[in-house]
DNA sequence: CAAGCGACGAGCGAAGCTAA
DNA sequence: TTAGCTTCGCTCGTCGCTTG
């Protein structure tokens, strides 16, 4: 029953279709099938589990021929299609410039990607030390369900089924690449060109410098036009409201909030080794004012930095250095090796932790799980006071508010300026990156680098990443290298 | 006037996956 | 840890209709 998807059965294999879903589409679906049933057109697999496993269908031999359009479709019925796009597309329309490259012209290897489906899924089944494994759950992901998921965004390729929706939390766009497995992008070419993307390295701890020097510089400048809400700086203006309250609960008016907004910035008090640092630093008046940072002078910032505040800065300073230049991976690894031992030599180990840092609850900080937590704590002062009076409210702020930079600097100001600038240039955003064809690569690093400095206040390290076949046919070979070492 | 029924949509929880 | 996505099976309430 594990083999219900194994490939040497897969040409003839039955369809599963929930009904329900069918309903939703076709009031009558029954009679159709039957008629269809009937007519010689599908085959159905009337074998089905109540609560496991729905009717699957096929289409008879006459019929498995390639698709031909509808054309005579009742108004009613195409209105009620468009409904269900429109559900499925959530409100992009004013992300055009983006969603619009989402076309036939992008398409994928079908070839390879099969190949590399089926043959991860056959060892993956046949050596469960190769499975992949989930930190999360602490547990091996299941090869049956990983080939079931990248099957399904290959064949909506097959179909040119392009969807694309913003969230409303964290404004991200979701569209067919975001979610595909990352190896599968290799496969893919736009018109037959080779695409590339373009990184923020480690994007997460770099949007936070925004939140270290300055939480209000980013503000939305297009109206809400489309149905579509977002209010970028209100986001911010919320979460730093919910930790200024504490001090002043009395009579904080909406415009005093929204001044006070608008031109502070969190403070940089001196560090204290020995005692936690007071939260009410946060609304201390001697604070570094973001219109004070000459971003136009590249090698001021850094600079500023030193002037302004006392030697506590070291340590923002060490942070954003790192961050900017691609390192705080490696530093981090260094640092808990050193204090922790051996168990953290290794760079996935050394992300995981930093997810952690990042959004655990504040409370999460001295139980044996969160010891590296804790070392960046007393190595960052300065910025683990900062990242914990966030989450003081909801430990979900923290993410929210970064990621929320991400999808606006990414959505709004960069692809916005490609869109403008460079009109040809084909380009999909995958949250921290965009891809683009080789022929646009520099230019698209350039306005990244340039956008980011100019709104973060210094640009970050930016990773070139090509997608080409060849790493897909590596990876199968690293696969296969394994497996013989294993014996 | 209720009761019943099919259609249908909303919403839930569970599983899987992705990104960071 | 966070934010999403899909799929499936399920419950529940509403609507419009028919039936008793």
């Amino acid at each position: 029953m594990s083999k219900q998807f194994n490939k040497d059965r897969f040409e003839d294999e039955y369809v599963p279709l929930h009904s329900g879903k069918l309903q939703d589409v076709i009031g009558d679906y029954k009679a159709c099938i039957e008629y269809l049933e009937k007519s010689g057109v599908v085959v159905v697999n009337p074998q089905y589990i109540v609560g496991e496993q729905c009717k699957g269908y096929k289409f008879t031999d006459e019929y498995q021929t390639t698709a031909a359009p509808f054309i005579n479709l009742k108004q009613q019925f195409r209105n009620k299609l468009k409904r269900h796009e429109i559900a499925r597309n959530g409100y992009t329309e004013h992300l055009n410039y983006i969603t619009k490259w989402l076309n036939s012209d992008l398409q994928l290897n079908h070839n390879l990607v099969d190949e590399w489906i089926n043959y991860n899924h056959d060892v993956k089944t046949t050596f469960p030390d190769l499975r992949d494994y989930n930190h999360i759950k602490q547990k091996y992901k299941c090869p049956e369900e990983q080939y079931k998921f990248s099957k399904l965004v290959a064949q909506r390729f097959k179909n040119n089924d392009f969807t694309h929706g913003q969230d409303q939390n964290v404004y991200r766009l979701h569209t067919n690449l975001t979610n595909m497995p990352s190896m599968m992008r290799n496969a893919l070419t736009y018109k037959g060109q080779p695409l590339v993307s373009i990184d923020i390295s480690n994007s997460h701890p770099y949007s936070a410098i925004l939140l270290l020097i300055n939480s209000f510089r980013l503000k939305r400048t297009n109206k809400p036009k489309t149905a579509l809400q977002i209010d970028f700086g209100k986001k911010v203006q919320e979460t730093i409201a919910s930790f200024k309250q504490e001090n002043k609960p009395s009579t904080t008016s909406q415009q005093n909030l929204l001044d006070a907004c608008t031109n502070n910035s969190f403070p940089f008090k001196e560090a204290d080794n020995s005692s936690e640092i007071d939260i009410n630093s946060i609304n201390n008046e001697d604070r570094l004012n973001i219109k004070d940072i000459k971003v136009k002078d590249k090698g001021s910032y850094i600079m500023l930095l030193k002037q302004s505040v006392s030697p506590i800065n070291s340590e923002i300073e060490r942070y954003i250095k790192l961050v900017t230049t691609g390192k705080f991976y490696e530093y981090l690894m260094q640092l808990f090796t050193t204090e922790l031992g051996e168990g953290f030599n290794d760079r996935t180990t050394v992300k995981i932790e930093v997810l952690k840092l990042f959004f655990t609850a504040n409370g999460f900080l001295h139980q044996p799980d969160a010891a590296a937590k804790k070392v960046f704590k007393k190595h960052f002062p300065t910025v683990y006071k900062i990242f914990s009076a966030i989450k003081k409210n909801d430990k979900a702020d923290l993410p929210k508010l970064l990621q929320s930079i991400e999808s606006y600097l990414i959505l709004d100001v960069i692809a916005k300026r490609i869109a403008r600038e460079l009109p040809h240039a084909p380009i999909f955003t995958i949250h921290d990156s965009i891809a683009t064809t080789i022929e646009y690569q520099d230019a698209v690093k350039k306005i990244m680098s340039e956008e980011l400095e100019s709104k973060i206040g210094i640009a970050p390290h930016l990773k070139v990443e090509y997608w080409q076949e060849s790493n897909i046919h590596k990876n199968m070979q690293d696969l296969k290298n394994k497996i013989s070492n294993a014996g």
